[in-house]
DNA sequence: CGACGAAGAATTAATTCTTCGTCGGTGCGTTAAT
């Protein structure tokens, strides 16, 4: 296998890389080595190289998953800039060229990089095709939406590892720039990857200036966000938690002066790429923007990114932060927070499968079994959408037999498999609520917000750091005179399981859970009462 | 959970207030109609 000279030396010869990133070479190293990995590196790492070189280095053929078709010609784009004497096509609906390209690839198993969605994995004959070219690699690119969108909005990510099986079960590997601890678990788990490598870099984003400005009412937060973008300067992105505000937000920049373009889903993909387009181009100086804005945005001189609403957890807000000052210089990140804004995070994120849900589909099953998804959804009278996201809860329950067709497993009963799904489905919820209160942990926070970050993603640094606003002002976390168990130690508690130890912050400490996601517990009621205990 | 709009009630008859119901974020794909 190739050591990391070799390496560097094929990223020079065949890519005209001088020099490869600390990770890159690590990554594909552990690839060449035969290892599942998954690699946690910093964007800007050049997670495309990866693949690219390890792709390159085991010849054949490589299966990249990339969650967008527009991420999919980027990187084709990118791909194909450096002529390496192999092919590189797109498979999607979009794109009836790059289909006919990728397929004729397959078909003749000639090597090179195949770039696709999840969902073109569920059409039997693209998998047929790709089980035939036994693929010496599968990348997951963007993979912590394997974690963000498998359970509820793009289900097809949960049936990765399946496809994976049928193409032989090729080596995977998994880039993603932010997942804290619990996102890599779940990307470990739901891809079965077996004893992977990982690879994590450094979170820290030293340039970024953190500020948090609280509010207690609607009218002063907006006016004191349309003051601040006023005077902001550089080219910049303000998110913010819908679609109208999007646009309200816009109009009002662009009255006061400002050039200004709103971004969100509800626009054409004609409007959509002319808005991203003229940011890329420096023609609008701010993006007015919804979540759907920023994946593949590599803009290197973004100065700032402010959001006028928390958004629903830590994960998603370092995602969206990261995208400013790329090139190192400076950038501003500004959070305009009220507490009540949170309440439509909480209403995302308490929606799920009802136990109606689970019943209907249950009992369609033990009475079509097997039936796949749409026999399953007319019986039970639900959408196949609402049916799929209830099997996933089932399938999770492991009461039910994944695969196409979907099954009892023989020892599940309908009532007893409706509440195992049901607390499944139970604990998704409290783990998901307690991310958006992880975000209102972080906004009410007094101490060394890079330090508090870091730390949430598993990051040991000790602050302060001298770029937040707390660290700026002089303020102080309170420093907790009692801390019964260590960071990092594993604890018990009666009610919510075993759990992780992550931070103390004055009288209060947070565990990360096992089973119901991070609480914050008083550190003397826990003491007081000896409701912890040491996991061992 | 909370913002907003519609409908209806109340009251210095054209506004203002109250109540009630609805809706809110991410995209792949396919299909049908131009």
């Amino acid at each position: 296998m190739l050591g990391s000279a070799q390496i560097a030396a094929l990223a020079r010869d065949r890519l005209g890389f001088e020099t490869l990133r600390p990770g890159q070479a690590e990554a594909v190293g552990a690839v060449l080595e035969g290892e599942d990995t998954l690699a946690v590196l910093a964007t800007g790492t050049g997670k495309t190289a990866i693949y690219q070189l390890a792709g390159l280095a085991l010849g054949g053929l490589t299966v990249v998953v990339s969650p967008l078709v527009a991420l999919q010609r980027d990187q084709l784009r990118v791909l194909s800039e450096h002529p390496a004497g192999v092919e590189v096509a797109e498979l999607n609906a979009s794109d009836h060229s790059g289909q006919r390209k990728a397929r004729d690839m397959l078909a003749n198993g000639r090597p090179g990089f195949v770039l696709l969605s999840p969902e073109q994995l569920t059409h039997a004959d693209v998998l047929e095709l790709l089980a035939a070219s036994r693929p010496r690699l599968v990348a997951v690119d963007e993979a912590h939406l394997v974690s963000e969108w498998g359970q509820d909005f793009r289900p097809d990510y949960l049936r990765l590892a399946a496809a994976m099986r049928a193409m032989g079960r090729p080596p995977v590997l998994a880039l993603t720039a932010t997942a804290a601890p619990p996102v890599r678990k779940e990307i470990i788990h739901r891809l079965e990857m077996r004893t992977p490598a990982v690879v994590v870099g450094g979170f820290d984003r030293p340039n970024l200036n953190l500020s948090v400005f609280t509010f207690a009412d609607e009218e002063t937060k907006a006016r004191r966000l349309l003051s601040h973008l006023r005077s902001s300067r550089g080219p910049g992105i303000v998110y913010v938690a819908t679609h109208r505000h999007a646009e309200d937000l816009a109009a009002q920049l662009g009255i006061a002066g400002v050039s200004a373009q709103a971004y969100h889903a509800g626009l054409s993909a004609r409007q959509r790429r002319e808005a991203q387009d003229g940011f890329l181009a420096d023609r609008y100086r701010v993006v007015v923007a919804t979540i759907a804005f920023g994946m593949g945005i590599d803009k290197p001189d973004i100065r700032w990114v402010s959001h006028a609403e928390a958004p629903g957890s830590i994960d998603a807000y370092y995602q969206e932060i990261g995208r400013a000052g790329r090139d190192g210089e400076p950038a501003d990140i500004e959070l305009f927070y009220r507490h009540a804004d949170l309440g439509l995070n909480r209403f995302f994120a308490s929606g799920g499968v009802s136990d109606e849900d689970l019943l209907a589909v249950t009992a369609a099953i033990d009475e079509h079994h097997p039936a796949d998804i749409a026999e399953l959804a007319a019986a039970a009278h639900l959408s196949p959408s609402r049916a799929e996201r209830a099997l996933g809860r089932l399938t999770d329950a492991r009461v039910v037999t994944a695969g196409h067709r979907f099954d009892l497993t023989a020892r599940a009963d309908v009532e007893s498999a409706v509440a195992a799904a049901s607390a499944v489905e139970h604990d998704r919820r409290e783990v998901a609520r307690s991310r958006v209160e992880m975000m209102a942990a972080y906004a009410e926070y007094g101490g060394c917000r890079r330090e508090w970050l870091l730390s949430y993603f598993g990051e040991q640094y000790d602050g302060p750091c001298g770029n937040c606003d707390n660290d700026l002002t002089g303020r102080k976390a309170a420093r907790a005179a009692d801390q019964p168990f260590p960071v990092g130690s594993r604890v018990k508690h009666p009610t919510f399981g075993p759990g992780l130890v992550e931070r103390y912050d004055g009288t209060t400490m947070t565990v990360l859970f096992d089973r119901v996601g991070y609480k914050q517990l008083r550190t003397a009621l826990i003491t007081y009462h000896h409701l912890l205990d040491p996991d061992p």
